[in-house]
DNA sequence: AAATTTTGCAAAATCGTTTTAGAAGTGTAA
DNA sequence: TTACACTTCTAAAACGATTTTGCAAAATTT
């Protein structure tokens, strides 16, 4: 079945294509279309299932409506959700999104950089993956609409959007401290990315306010590249070496996850033989008993910002670009595990 | 920054721009173009950092490469699984996927289609949601590529790949059965959809293949719309009302979920108050103690399959269609909640 | 030497829109 | 009667690629 477009139209009603167009985006009034004309198009259009070819409107206008997003894995729910958010977010504008993963490849986030641009999306909403300084660099060269969320790149001058990570982080730690643990474990991953930093320097710091020594043994990055086996065998293996922890503190929710399991394979019990905190909240977390303590983003608040953000450097033409900085405050979430 | 198109580029080599457009696709020789005009441009395209323009090739190839996927709710982690292995999978046949939930909402499902169709989508990959027959119907009629995944619309002539519904929960109930218990709960939800229906179908079939009298009293459908909230107080009734139970039966994963936090809040231990069952498989039911038994769909299995289906109606031009039913089996995953 | 074929590239059409410039036709005023 | 202003629409260019056709020059054959 050949697809109708709007010469097809323009002969049907027999007007021009021109005409055609005026009448169905709505500008009748302005071009001075006579409403019989008018309403004969539109009823042309309608019974012959006319709908336009949005490639041959962005190719027109140079505006493809779409927004691209780079995420580190889409199958983590934070990810997920910011992703769902940003989409529900974006629509508001009129904008479609379309995401993908990096897997915290750089030569991945690379190659999706090349296929958004090829596919003319009008900004880019980007989680980036270390290493990806210079492509991104490149776009905010090219005066491309860039907004970094949940990391930013020192090195390069882009919007961003993330959560206080070491606050964060600080206020976890004056939990634990409150509840009374003082040796506590620091599960992150070895990853050269912002907020996994600046999360271990919150950790650092509050040990320091308090007045503890820092125990590096104590402090496990599990590389990132990691079969889930050999990181709960990792996890599982801290804690044997270290009988004197009483809480352990995970930098995010899958680290959290697999913390869960090893716990779980050496018998111990939480709160009692090991309290329990993990950065990012987790469907998880709220439903294994008794309930594990986690730091919650604000997913909405950071989606709703980044968008924003990049709306505004999208329908702003004109080169007014100036860097903004957003930093958002996450929430703690007490529950049973401290 | 001035994009810089094919047109530029021809212009800098001091050729015509269709000799660059041979050359950029690797039909210099075929065009027979002499190996220094194809050095010259190959060089001027690459320090011009030229990439071609997708939306004007797809216009005018009147392909996109582009495959459309509509889910029930991107967020759950069998619909995000299937997404992102249906994207690999789209991926080595040289497809991109642009994916969007319907939320089970026929009237959002019907602007989904539309919306894809806009944008040019070579095929349809679609979890029907209710009362989409017509908008589907219509697809097929204009001669679009579809396959339909996880359920199917009797009423509609299009390929499908689904799991054996009403066997795996058989195989379920069977399990349960030789495990001893005997007055099992069935916990669904309020939608027309066939899987579910089939799902139901199974429970009944096993019942009175069982020889176990059916009684519509343990049988529970959830409203769809329903908040979590008044979910989990409806699944609490269920059992506060029917002490009788000794297994519950849920009929997707996130009614799952929901029935644990129900138990939960009882306070009813698993498996010695109650045994849990459900399916489709989720982190939470390998992690959750003591580990919930689930029936897990072949979920990679299903992206190939209905990838592969959609790629041969995709690239066999001619007109020759025929339906293909895919039924692929599920597996039931024991552990400790039976 | 003339005729034919091959080589190597340029020109132009095309995809489906938007948008600018302007062409008819009608009415009005000088 | 002419000039001018509206009204109502049309023609054509443009977006950035692909692809078919065309055509001069060189090479080969007769």
């Amino acid at each position: 079945m050949k697809k109708v477009s709007i010469k097809d139209i323009a002969q049907m009603a027999g007007v021009a294509s021109s005409t055609v167009s005026f009448v169905l985006n709505g500008k009748a009034r302005k071009m001075r279309i006579s409403e019989t004309v008018e309403k004969r198009v539109l009823e042309v259009a309608r019974t012959a299932g006319y709908y336009p070819n949005q490639l041959a409107i962005s190719l027109r206008t140079g505006k493809s409506k779409t927004l691209g997003l780079i995420v580190e894995n889409i199958g983590n729910i934070f990810f997920a959700t910011l992703a769902k958010t940003i989409e529900e977010e974006a629509e508001q504008y009129g904008y479609r999104v379309v995401y993908c993963s990096t897997e915290n490849n750089a030569s991945k986030g690379k190659e999706l950089i090349s296929m958004l641009s090829q596919r003319q999306v009008d900004g880019y909403l980007i989680t980036p993956a270390p290493h990806m300084e210079e492509d991104i660099q490149q776009l905010v060269q090219l005066q491309r609409p860039v907004v970094l969320i949940d990391r930013y790149l020192p090195a390069v001058e882009a919007s961003h959007v993330l959560v206080n990570n070491a606050e964060a982080v600080n206020q976890g730690m004056s939990h634990l401290f409150a509840q009374g643990y003082r040796e506590i474990g620091f599960v992150t991953v070895d990853l050269d990315v912002i907020q996994i930093e600046q999360r271990l320097d919150g950790y650092i710091g509050a040990l320091s306010r308090e007045g503890i020594r820092l125990n590096k043994d104590i402090i496990l990055k599990i590389p990132y590249t990691h079969q889930r086996e050999d990181a709960i065998e990792l996890i599982a293996s801290l804690l044997k070496n270290n009988p004197q922890l009483d809480a352990l503190f995970f930098a995010t929710n899958y680290l959290g996850i697999l913390g869960l399991e090893s716990i779980n394979r050496l018998k111990m019990s939480i709160p009692d033989d090991i309290a329990v905190i993990s950065f990012d909240d987790h469907d998880i977390f709220r439903l294994y008993p008794p309930g594990i303590t986690s730091i919650q983003q604000p997913v909405e608040a950071i989606a709703k910002k980044a968008v924003a953000l990049l709306m505004d450097q999208c329908e702003n033409t004109e080169i007014k670009f100036d860097k903004r900085e957003v930093e958002l405050t996450a929430k703690l979430i007490v529950r049973g595990s401290t």
